[in-house]
DNA sequence: CTGTTAGCGCGTTCAT
DNA sequence: ATGAACGCGCTAACAG
């Protein structure tokens, strides 16, 4: 039993004697159909190891209760968490997921393409988690389908969006760099085509500290390589600005590839350097670990976004909104009192 | 233009003059299509914003090309890899990624619905990766729709399976450290119903190190909580042994639970203990965090996996077939010579 | 080269 | 309470 190509109601109908609209609405919720009929149609299902085709029933029914959620990258535990979340709040609202995802430099075209799988799927919404992703390319979706956007803020009223605050996030990590005492920060930057929303919050760090009278050296990260993973340069680029007491990086990926540099070049945090990163986000956040940082609260993102959408499918919603949620300073062992 | 329903293929053919069939193969590979014919349908299609129906195709044409995921836990960057190499290899073989996962400690039964849901969805192939659902939950599935589980060992020939040699793996980070001379070592166990893996390599590490005339103190998780945050009772527990002077933790995530506790007793590795884990994914393997463990090459496993599915499905491979992968030693700053 | 027809597996009227 | 018939969007024969 249970081998060989997969069951249609068609044969568990004949296995149970009856046609298949009976099949159909035994298993369904049984309303009008006789119990012992019903009892029959069920083992039959079992004993053949019937799943009903959810792609035909979508067809009939207009209705796939699957939402398509594509990350930029799964592979890192920000995105990861993310994808948790989704999952277990759609679970919640009785919506399947499907995702869609790239692998690290994801070019824009391929990720188009990706959100074109989504839509051929016939997602009944869209969530699209990616810094780079610019909105132009989700526009069009998103006037088609419930779309939000999460973990970047948006404007348009087409998508929403569900984000931290990143300005408030630089804001509040700037304001414990400056009362920690330093007068000399450097913030290493990225291109806002690398990514929308580090690019926000380290815009917010230069302006608040600025501000506060803190002198500040804002570096870019295209000038030396653009790699996490080898910011040798930079550091001997902050090194040889004289002056500096903190580093305060894009994200804790980022302030990790300094804590390393540093390393290497027999530097240490926060004994030559003061240092932050950014999401806060396991093992980062971990004691062990200890970065100075900004908690996102991934879990809160993820639920009210798959709301947003559910609410937008269900039409409990009369249009897009754009929910911004706090985040928390993480004090860690890597930035110090000057 | 584009907003509201999708159009279909009909409305595609009514836009260009033809019929949904010359739409059908003039999008597909324009095979006896006139040229101009051709033309005009992919204009009506771009202007249209034309997706097919993915599930509609799949009906009439029998195949969906798509494959299943199953990961336990995509936050944790071990499955967030392996995901993406999946998509990846998966993407080069012409085939889509569908995924389900769960949140962390996810009950056996919801893991057996999330497989139902793959089926149901009628993927042509299922990569099953958790160190916790039992082959028999995977089996019914497997005997149906070719299959292979990764990341773990089978035996059963009604599932293929890729996985990195565990015991192998185990007995060289034991050598690794009998090597560094340790002579009496606390290992830390999971129970096999937790984690199949990491019990089999805990068990190969045991063994080792006994053999080479080590005295292991050998301890098992469950009885300090069961939880990799809060180690502190086993800690307490290995110093009151009196003479260990190594850990071997189950994994890097375990080990950095262990680390932790040490911490907050005021002990450090390798001074106080010298301790080990395993996977050695990012960003444990990383300089900075500096675990010595041991790397089981994800990106391998995944794109193995996706290969071995697709040629069953493609008919091209005799049957399932079980793929060891060797992994190599991370040697960090965690552990030491004695 | 193009239009017509027949399903794919399922839910849903509508009769019976 | 049950069955027959129709249609969802699409591809694959089959005619023209």
């Amino acid at each position: 039993m249970q081998s060989g190509a997969l069951p249609t109601i068609h044969d568990v109908a004949a296995r149970a004697g009856v046609s298949k609209s009976v099949v159909s609405r035994a298993l369904a919720g049984a309303y009008g159909v006789a119990p012992a009929t019903t009892a029959r149609v069920k083992r039959a299902a079992i004993d053949l190891g019937y799943v009903a085709n959810a792609n035909a029933r979508g067809m009939s029914a207009h209705r796939t209760h699957t939402l398509g959620v594509f990350v930029r990258d799964a592979s890192t535990p920000f995105y990861g968490h993310l994808l948790t979340a989704f999952q277990l709040q759609a679970a919640a609202r009785g919506y399947r997921v499907v995702t869609a995802t790239g692998a690290g430099s994801f070019p824009i075209a391929e990720e188009r393409r990706a959100l074109e799988t989504l839509v051929s799927l016939r997602v009944e919404g869209l969530i699209v988690c990616s810094g780079a992703l610019p909105v132009e390319d989700v526009l069009p979706f998103a006037r088609r389908i419930p779309t939000v956007v999460a973990g970047r803020p948006e404007r348009d009223d087409a998508v929403s969006s569900v984000y931290c605050d990143e300005r408030g996030g630089g804001r509040g990590l700037a304001d414990h760099v400056a009362d920690l005492g330093h007068e000399r920060v450097a913030v290493l930057t990225v291109s806002p085509s690398g990514s929308l929303t580090q690019s926000a919050r380290t815009d917010a760090m230069v302006r608040r500290l600025r501000s506060r009278g803190v002198d500040v050296a804002r570096i870019r990260s295209e000038d030396h390589g653009a790699d996490p993973r080898d910011l040798d340069s930079f550091v001997d680029r902050v090194v040889s600005l004289g002056g500096v007491t903190a580093i305060m990086a894009p994200s804790d990926h980022w302030a990790v590839g300094v804590l390393e540099a540093m390393r290497r070049r027999g530097l240490s945090a926060p004994g030559d350097f003061s240092v932050t990163g950014y999401d806060a986000v396991a093992p980062f956040a971990t004691e062990l670990f200890g970065i100075t940082s900004w908690r996102q609260p991934l879990g809160v993102i993820g639920a009210l976004s798959v709301d947003d959408v559910v609410d937008q499918i269900d039409g409990r919603s009369s249009g897009a909104t754009h929910t911004a949620i706090d985040g928390e300073l993480v004090v860690g062992r890597t930035a110090a009192r000057r």
